[in-house]
DNA sequence: TCCTTTCACATACCAGAGTCGGTGACTAGA
DNA sequence: TCTAGTCACCGACTCTGGTATGTGAAAGGA
C-alpha cells in the first residue's frame, strides 16, 4: 500500500511511535486511562516527554487513533452491504453492525473520546467532521432506499443527520453507564422507531 | 419554602457560597468557562483555594448547579402542558421547550455540562441519573398518549428511553458544533421521525 | 565533501485543578 | 459558663498535562 519511500530516520520515528502506543494502550487497558500518566507512558518507552509529544497531539490522540479505525470499518461494511438487502433494511444493518464495532472497542476507548471530542481547546473536532465516511454512507444508504417507500417530506440529508444524532446520543448515554447496557439491544427500539418514521404517512 | 432553622454560621456560609457562584459564573461569563482558574475566581471574591472546595466538589460543579434548575423548569413545564392538548402533541410540546430552555441557557455552560458528565473520576453522574424528574414526565407523557394511538410492541419507559437518548444526542451535537445551529430547528425533524415512529403500524 | 536545514528526541519548566494538615471562631451539651 | 467538638476557611503543596527551548544527528542540495 505506502510504498518505501521512507529514509531511516523516518523509519525510526515510525517505528518509535508505534512503540508509545503499544505502550500507552497497554497500561490504559492494565491500569486504566485516567491513572496512566503520560510520564508513565514515556517510563515504559524509555523515552522523554518531548517524544510523546512529536507524535501525539494529546493524551486523548492516542486512543482516538484506536477509534478512527472504525471508518474504515464503516467503508468495508457498506461493501458487505450493497450487494444484499434492500433499501432501509440496509441502513438498520449498518446500524447494528456499527453498534458492535462500538461495543467490542470498549467503554473505556470510546469513552475518552466522547469525552475530549466535546472537551475545550478542540480546534479540529474528529467525530463531527464533516469529511467522514460516516455521512455520505448512511445519506447513501437512505437515498438508495428512497422510491415509494421513504417520506419525502426531508430530504435523505436531513435523515440521515437525524440518525447518526440519535446514535450518538445511544452511544453517549452507553458511556454515561459505563457500558453497563447492551448497546446492540438498546439500539434496536430507537431504530425501530426511526424506521416506521422514515415511511410515508 | 426552606425554614430558617439555619445557625448564624450555616447561614454565613450559605452565603459564601452564594458569593463564590455569583462571581463564578459573571466571569465565566466574561472570560470564558476555560480561561478562568479556580484562583481567579478566589481573589474575585476574597477567599481562600480551601473555602472554593469546600462549596463545591470541582471547578464544573458550579455550572452543573446552573444546568440542574432545568429540571424545575420541567416540572413547571409538565403543570402548564397537561391541561392543555392531548396524546402526543403534549410529548412535542415537552421536546421543543426542553430545547428552547437549553438553547436560552447557552452553549457554553450545557458544553461544560455534558463535557465534565462523561469525564472521569464522575462518582455520581447527575445527567443520566434516574432519579431525575424527566425519566417520570416523558414516560407520563407517553402513556398518557397512549390509546388506539400509539404502537403498543413497546413499553412506555422504552419509548421514553429512546426520545431521550435521542434528545441527548441532538444536544450533544449541538455542542461539538459550538451551538452552530438551531437547536429547536434541527430537533424537529428528529422529533417528527419518533412521532410517526409512535404511530401503529 | 561541505554546509545548511530539518526534525526526532531531551530537558527544564509552567499553569492550573485539586488536596491536605492546620487554625480559630462558632456551636452545643452539661 | 465552661468545654469539647465541629467546620468554614486558609494556603502551601502535589500532581499532571502540556510547552518552550535546545541539540545532535541525519538529509539533501551544490
Amino acid at each position: 500500500m505506502t510504498e518505501v519511500k521512507l529514509t531511516a530516520r523516518k523509519e525510526q520515528a515510525l517505528e518509535t511511535r508505534h512503540r508509545i502506543f503499544e505502550a500507552a494502550v497497554t497500561l490504559f487497558d492494565r491500569q486504566g486511562y485516567d491513572s496512566v500518566t503520560v510520564d508513565d507512558i514515556c517510563r515504559e518507552v524509555g523515552m522523554s516527554k518531548g517524544a510523546f509529544y512529536t507524535h501525539f497531539k494529546s493524551k486523548d490522540q492516542v486512543l482516538l487513533e484506536e477509534f478512527v479505525k472504525i471508518d474504515e470499518h464503516y467503508t468495508e461494511l457498506l461493501t458487505e452491504i450493497e450487494p444484499l438487502e434492500q433499501g432501509v433494511e440496509r441502513l438498520e444493518r449498518f446500524w447494528v453492525s456499527s453498534l458492535e464495532y462500538i461495543e467490542r472497542m470498549g467503554v473505556k476507548v470510546v469513552k475518552v473520546v466522547f469525552h475530549s471530542e466535546i472537551g475545550p481547546s478542540r480546534k479540529e473536532p474528529y467525530i463531527s467532521s464533516r469529511t467522514r465516511p460516516v455521512f455520505r454512507i448512511v445519506e447513501g444508504l437512505i437515498a438508495d432506499g428512497r422510491g415509494e417507500y421513504i417520506r419525502d417530506d426531508m430530504s435523505s440529508a436531513e435523515l440521515a443527520d437525524s440518525v447518526i444524532a440519535c446514535w450518538r446520543g445511544l452511544v453517549y448515554e452507553w458511556c454515561l453507564a459505563n457500558g453497563a447496557f447492551d448497546l446492540v439491544a438498546r439500539g434496536r427500539p430507537i431504530f425501530a422507531l426511526l424506521k416506521s418514521g422514515f415511511q410515508k404517512a
